[in-house]
Parts: C-alpha cells; sequence; structure tokens
DNA sequence: CGCCAAATGTACGATTTCGTACAATTGCGC
DNA sequence: GCGCAATTGTACGAAATCGTACATTTGGCG
C-alpha cells in the first residue's frame, strides 16, 4: 500500500502528496500525549497544531456559564488547530487529549507558512476542515433529537473509529462530560447496550461487542459525517474486531 | 461611513477591499428571496452561493432517519455555500429561506476562480466560515445543555440580529422545527418570555421588547459566536429599537 | 362580510432526564 | 494483601419534554 506523503500513522499527513509533506516534515516533532494534555485553550493564542496518531482529543465548548459539553472529537484522521486553518489564531473552544496516545505537533506559523505555498497542501487541510465541521453539525442534530441511549452508541462508534481496538478506555464519568448529560444517566444507558449484547464493560472499560449493532442502536445519528470523511479525506475506519477486547 | 468594498447591505461584500469586491460584481445577480427558497440541497451540487442582503436563511441537518434541526442561520452578516469557499462543492445539509428577503447570488465556479486569484478575498471568506462553524457548535451546546425557553430566547436574538426590525415574522410552528422541539413546547416557552416582559406576540410575529433581558434569559446561550462574528468580521448588529414593532 | 385554513391555546398521561444521594465494587499503590 | 480513592450501581422524587389531541382565535381571500 504505498503512501505518497508519510508513513505516519495520520490519515492527513499519509493523504499528502510527497512534496507537500516535504513542507510540514523538517518541523514535524513526535511527542507523547497524557490525558488532559491540552492542545488548545479557549482564546488563547494558538503556539501548536497537532496530527493526532494516536489516541483522542476533544473540542469541548463552553457557555458563559460554565456549561460546557464536547462538540467534536479528533483522533489519527485529523488534527487540532482548524482554526489555524482557517486564517485564525484562537477560537473560544479548548481541546484536549481524553485518550492518552501521541502525535507530530508543528509550529502554528509553520503551516501558516506552508499553507501560503502550498494551495494543494491548504485545500487538504481545508477539506477536513469541513468534515469536522459536519460533525459538529451532526453532535448539533443528536443533541437536540437523539436519546442517550443512541448518543451513547454514537460516541462509542466515533471513538471506535478513531482508536484501532474495540477496547475503549472510558468512564462513565468522562462520557457524561462529553455527553453532556449526567453520570448515572449513562450507567443507565450503558446497561441497554450491555444488556442488548453491543458491548461489554469494565472497570473504566468499554468494548465494543457488536459493530452493526451500535450502528442500529445509534438509530441514525451516525453515518452522515462519517460518509463525508470518506469522500472529502479518503478516511475509512478499521472495522476489523481486533482481538485485544480481551 | 466609508466602505471600501461595496455598498450592498451584505456585510461581508462591504468588508472586502475595493479589488477584490471588483473581482465579484460584474457576476453578481441580486434576486428576491421567497420563503423556503432552496439555496443548497444536501448532496447536490451546489451552483451558486448567496449573499443575503435581507432575511434569513437556515442551514438544517437531516439524520438518516428524518430526525432534522437547524444548525446553523445565516443573514445578511453571511452567505450560504460556506461548503464551496472550503473547496467543496457539495454538503450533506440542507439550506433555504426561512424569512424571505433578498439577496445576491454568484455562480459557485466565479466564487472559486475569484478566490483562487484573491488570497485576501478567500481569507475573508474563510473568516465567515469560522464564525460560522462556531455558531453550529454552540449550537450543539445549546441543544445539549439548554432548556426549550433558553434556546427559544436565543433563536430570537440571532434572528433580530439579521433583521433589521424588531418584529419577527415567525410562528411557533416554524421555531419548533428550527429548534427540533415540539409545537406545543414553543408556546408555552414563548408564554414565559411574553409574561416577563421580553417580547410581544401576534399572529405569525414575534416583537421584540426587551432585548437585554433576552439575553439574561437566554442564560449564557447567546453570545460566545457573536462575539467571534465581531472579531472575525467585524459585525455588529444594529441593536436600536426600531419604531417598526408597532 | 363571512368562510376557512392557518395559527395559537390548552390539556393530560407517558417518557425521559435531572439532581442528588448513598451504597457497593474494584483495582492500584504501598 | 490491605486500604483507599476512583468507579460503578442504584434509588427516588422533581422537572422537563414528549406525543397527541382538540378547542379557539385570527386574518386573508373570495
Amino acid at each position: 500500500m504505498a503512501q505518497p506523503g508519510s508513513d505516519s500513522h495520520n490519515q492527513l499527513l499519509t493523504m499528502l502528496s510527497r512534496d507537500d509533506f516535504r513542507l510540514l516534515e523538517p518541523d514535524l516533532e513526535p511527542l507523547v500525549l497524557p490525558t488532559r494534555f491540552p492542545l488548545e485553550e479557549a482564546n488563547k493564542p494558538i503556539k501548536y497544531v497537532y496530527f493526532m496518531e494516536a489516541g483522542i482529543a476533544s473540542v469541548v465548548a463552553v457557555s458563559t456559564h460554565a456549561r460546557e459539553i464536547e462538540v467534536g472529537i479528533i483522533g489519527r484522521e485529523g488534527m487540532s488547530g482548524v482554526t489555524v486553518v482557517m486564517g485564525n489564531d484562537r477560537s473560544p473552544h479548548s481541546t484536549y487529549i481524553q485518550v492518552a496516545g501521541r502525535g507530530l505537533r508543528l509550529k502554528a506559523d509553520e503551516l501558516r507558512a506552508a499553507m501560503k505555498r502550498s494551495p494543494s497542501l491548504q485545500k487538504c487541510f481545508l477539506h477536513f476542515a469541513q468534515a469536522f465541521m459536519i460533525q459538529t453539525a451532526h453532535t448539533a442534530l443528536a443533541n437536540g433529537r437523539a436519546r442517550i441511549e443512541e448518543r451513547l452508541a454514537r460516541w462509542i462508534l466515533m471513538a471506535r473509529d478513531r482508536l484501532d481496538s474495540n477496547e475503549l478506555p472510558l468512564t462513565h464519568e468522562f462520557l457524561a462530560l462529553m455527553l453532556g448529560v449526567r453520570r448515572a444517566g449513562v450507567t443507565a444507558a450503558l446497561h441497554e447496550l450491555l444488556q442488548q449484547g453491543l458491548v461489554d464493560s469494565t472497570r473504566g472499560n468499554i468494548i465494543v461487542r457488536d459493530r452493526p449493532g451500535l450502528e442500529e442502536a445509534a438509530d441514525g445519528s451516525y453515518g452522515v459525517p462519517e460518509a463525508e470523511y470518506r469522500r472529502l479525506t479518503g478516511w475509512r475506519p478499521d472495522r476489523r474486531i481486533t482481538s485485544r477486547g480481551r
């Protein structure tokens, strides 16, 4: 499987042409990304953008009175710093690591310079930005119209797509924060999924057992942004059942 | 008040440099935009982008099983066709006129050509795209965490910002569709706002009476995207109490 | 000026979610 | 292998919202 740009595990970098990748390569710094590591802070200038290679980052919106909720997730299909791609230096959202992993970081200024030099590179990142935008729109849809159980199924599927394992290191508490609901609500919804045999669960872990079943449980809340990712960036999550789920 | 680009009522066009505006000018076609007029259809190639001069358009996301909800609104501060600005030709969302008005349309290809020729023009439109993205993110936040009354207050404020009148031609049925809730739920929430003296209402109309009060009623759901619009595009809604609200 | 479709008011039981509290369990660190 | 903090299970009344239904009002149009 020839990878024109790079052999990174990051799908965006892989998609780049060899020349475009070379523009970025000298300035890419690999690093480990531990849980809660901040990739962007709300309303602060962004110094680095991050290309995830493993793990998951969450983009979180906060209202004036401390209510917060996740509006998007980023894994190895994408990058943080969409706002920089769009010509800005900050956004009112925070982005931080939710599932530890690793990635490559790049100075925001280097990204700006590279995009200025290469329209094809800019276009590639803009495509990701749009896919991400659609993900956010469907988060709005799910938040407005779906029950907790459906939203949970959606979230588990999106997380599964971004980790290459059926074992997702997530606590109920964490999921509650992401979905903007009570922790007890997550526990109840998860029990529904457990009972239907769609997942298993151990302390701090959710294990995907029946992916098609989960898609059904999401009842339409999953799929549209994913199709758009595929169309725009060619990304196709690995759907194999890995043996790592115990 | 000198307007470098154009004397259109569209804030985006007004912001452009004279040269950038000239790139577009020959191809801009003014037209009237009646209620329900489609600006974009889901998953179909976009032929025209629209710069609104009056009225309101809604961007609506649809899930696989017919659930739909509004994920953004566009008025004379912006344009439809964000997806074209980002280098694409279609999106899974639909955009159509909700409050009749008028605008200028431009062939998507002309927009692409102009953006290719002028990075400053592209940058200007990308700034709008980002502001719109943040609006969508806060719709997700409001949908997930705010009560109907707060979301209604938010919507009324956003509509007020985009029409230069305190009189908003909106039915409960329509608002219910936008907010993704029951029509009866809108009626109840509106009664709350009425009782607090924040709005008046006649058949098919909502009249803003107390704008600061509405912002308070929105309880944090209004404000963040608006600040971002101001920062990115300089747009500042006319807050005067017009005399048109009877 | 009267008709009628559209818009609004209202009701009611069912369902979902909330807020909060507390008990039970589990696995990591010492 | 013990202890303790983190995680999960569970309960319960309150609040919000839903789905549905039907009555009432209103304004445009013939």
